[in-house]
DNA sequence: TCTGGGGTCCTAGGACCC
DNA sequence: TCTGGGGTCCTAGGACCC
């Protein structure tokens, strides 16, 4: 049996943990730049709020008292997924981490007649420990893991744990489960699948596999066989990234090369970061700019270009430099540009490395000494801060440039930062 | 005026091989 | 009338997730 535990609206329940006066009031929480929706209180869905929702059309009501607006602190968030982690991981087997607010796990070892007693007083010891609410959907594969998980949240009967254990249970969660509900199934497939007659899970797992398999391939069979209960999504073991990205929307457009080079510089340091955090190396560093789509009265610009090295790499000058290089080819004159990134890509443990074969000792040594101050970088800098950083990279912190109007404190970490500055 | 960011997997089609 | 067959690898784009 897997167990999926899923933060109950987890950015919200992140700032109301520091600001309990947030308790019962409508709260969103935005994207970078105050620009859209990015997470709902119960309130704030009840009122009709829709997910990805731009933020000015927003406005009124939060001037008016009726919602609470919090810009998103990332540094947080992150900093209170790993206390959540850490405590659940403590207790239940098998832990796979699947995104910042929710991991699945197994129950080997544990009797199933004392799920629920294990997993409610996790529930209530990560609320007491953390402030975060959390539900657990405990089921025979993770696609139905999620099905009890909605459950979970929905009904407060359920004290947060929510078990599908038998046919029976299963059949009547998927009946009451709308098909653009279910994991897997996405905005494109559920209209589909609902004009083809089938409106609930249980109306999708009453079809065959071929008629499954025809329309929505080799994906479509894997969701259809874990609703029946049968695993067919594997767990995976934390395999290093394939792919490591790093991008930004600007507060205001950027016409001027010179910042589009120090803006490029920050994103290609993080990713740097990154790799090495995962003991990684790269060979091909990507550059990519766009100007507004919104903006149609101005003219468009979207390109991108890759630059490869001789050999993986993953020091900061070297990534920067070769993200420079990237962004000389494609920047043109004339245009605003309103976001840009960084992406690494063929990605290698940096334990494989084979040595270039014609590298010369002076460049074996200019590696070496590069390697050594980026490692030097690592240990200076915390996350979300540069203290230490390269004279192409802006100074301060990593979210400077970017509007956050409405942002709480970094309630669990400022004091690492004070430390560094003593 | 104002619209996020970071991933993975699958598939179709092209390039290339014999 | 009519244009091999079979295979691999790579890439771009679509779809999905949070």
């Amino acid at each position: 049996m897997y167990a999926l535990a899923d933060c109950n609206n987890f950015f919200v329940s992140c700032e109301r943990a520091f600001q309990p006066q947030l308790e019962g009031r409508p709260v969103v929480v935005l994207s970078n730049n105050d620009g859209c929706v990015v997470a709902r209180s119960n309130e704030s869905k009840a009122m009709g709020i829709k997910m990805g929702t731009p933020f000015f059309q927003l406005k009124s009501l939060v001037e008016s008292g009726k919602l609470v607006a919090c810009s998103s602190n990332y540094t947080l968030y992150g900093d209170l997924s790993n206390r959540v982690m850490s405590i659940l991981s403590g207790v239940l087997p098998g832990y796979q981490k699947y995104s910042i607010d929710e991991a699945f796990f197994t129950l080997d070892g544990i009797k199933p007649s004392d799920y629920r007693a294990v997993c409610g007083e996790l529930v209530r010891r990560v609320r007491r420990c953390t402030g975060i609410p959390v539900s657990i959907g405990i089921a025979p594969t993770k696609t139905l893991g999620k099905v009890a998980n909605h459950f979970a949240k929905k009904y407060p009967g359920y004290r947060g744990v929510c078990i599908i254990d038998s046919d029976e249970k299963r059949e009547k969660a998927l009946a009451l489960t709308p098909i653009d509900d279910v994991w897997g199934i996405g905005w494109r497939g559920a209209p589909k699948l609902m004009a083809a007659g089938v409106q609930t899970a249980l109306d999708f797992v009453r079809r065959p596999e071929a008629w499954v398999r025809g329309r929505m391939g080799v994906t479509g069979v894997r969701t259809w066989k874990e609703l029946q209960g049968t695993p067919a999504i594997a767990d995976e073991l934390p395999a290093p990234r394939k792919s490591i990205c790093t991008s930004r929307s600007f507060a205001d457009m950027i016409t001027d090369k010179a910042e589009l080079r120090l803006r490029v510089s920050d994103f290609a340091g993080i990713c740097a970061q990154k790799l090495r955090s995962e003991g990684s190396a790269a060979s091909a560093v990507g550059v990519f700019a766009h100007t507004n789509p919104f903006r149609k009265d101005l003219p468009q610009y979207y390109p991108w270009e890759m630059v490869r090295l001789d050999t993986p790499r993953n020091s900061t000058q070297e990534i920067v430099k070769a993200a420079l290089k990237a962004l000389d080819k494609i920047y043109r004159e004339g245009y605003a540009y309103k976001r840009a990134g960084v992406i690494i890509d063929d990605i290698v443990s940096a334990g494989e490395i084979q040595g270039q074969l014609f590298e010369t000792e002076d460049e074996r040594e200019r590696q070496r000494r590069q390697d050594e101050i980026s490692a030097i970088m690592d240990k200076v800098n915390k996350p979300g801060s540069n203290l230490l950083r390269l004279a192409t990279q802006r100074p301060g912190h990593y979210a400077d440039g970017i509007r956050r109007e409405h942002c709480s404190p970094q309630f669990t970490t400022d004091w690492e930062d004070l430390l560094i500055v003593k």
